[in-house]
DNA sequence: ATGGGGGTTCCAGTCACGGGAAGGTCAAGG
DNA sequence: CCTTGACCTTCCCGTGACTGGAACCCCCAT
């Protein structure tokens, strides 16, 4: 297969696909004109890439889950290890969103928005407290 | 006040302090050994700035908020506008992360995290819905 | 021969800085 | 007067995970 059917197969983008063998992720063939050939076992590699990162993964992440996924005598714990790790992240990124939203959603109540030029949004990021 | 008190004051690292400079935000005088020379107007700009990127603002949003800040004759319509653009991309961010916050705490909870091989994570990776 | 739709590489840009090098400036202490 | 150390300056590179675009090659159908 080529790179766009693959990129079809996945939904991943040929430019992503590229980056990947850039880093190291996927290993493909060539062609004789200088063509990625893919094979099956790197179309499932790709396809488990792209779970992983829609799931957050970073990119390390993504090369730690695959070396395991790849490792028959893995322990379930490593694995669980690193999504665990992950899990706080983003935990910790939600928080960080939902404080924002909170003190975002009272300014914008408090807000007339209509056009007159006092603002409890520009109060507040100008200091007023 | 030089650099290094603006950042006590404001918090912000002298480097980004510098940023905000290169990208227009703030324009500090200049001593004569080409110090940069804050004014309490600039330090309270920054401290706006860092109020505003606390909330999540990009940097251009940052510029535009500014900018009507400084705009006596502003509508607080336009204020309330790129607040809620802005909280609509943080709800949309919040949504992803919940999702993927749910879809992780099933995989962790079903996986047993011992020292054996078998991984629901490794298994919904790989595909075997 | 030509046109179009593949593919290839490489370079630059994204966003909002942070790290670090190489060097100028200033106040205090010996 | 000299040194030390804490400031300050500019400049350039790196971050993460790609995306866009240029310039070029390859293959098949008309």
């Amino acid at each position: 297969m080529n790179i766009g059917d693959v990129s079809n197969q996945t939904g991943l983008p040929a430019k992503t696909i590229r980056y990947y063998e850039d880093i190291g992720l996927v290993k493909p063939l060539r062609d004789d004109n200088g063509y990625r050939r893919f094979r099956r076992q790197d179309v499932h590699k790709l396809n488990f890439l792209g779970r992983a990162r829609a799931l957050g993964f970073t990119i390390e992440d993504c090369r730690t889950l695959m070396a395991l996924y790849e490792d028959e005598t893995r322990a379930s714990a490593d694995v669980k290890k690193v999504a665990r790790a992950h899990m706080a992240q983003i935990e910790a990124k939600i928080a960080d969103l939902n404080a924002m939203r909170d003190t975002l959603s009272h300014l914008i109540d408090a807000c007339a928005g209509d056009d007159r030029p006092d603002c409890p949004i520009l109060q507040d990021l100008g200091g007023k407290a």
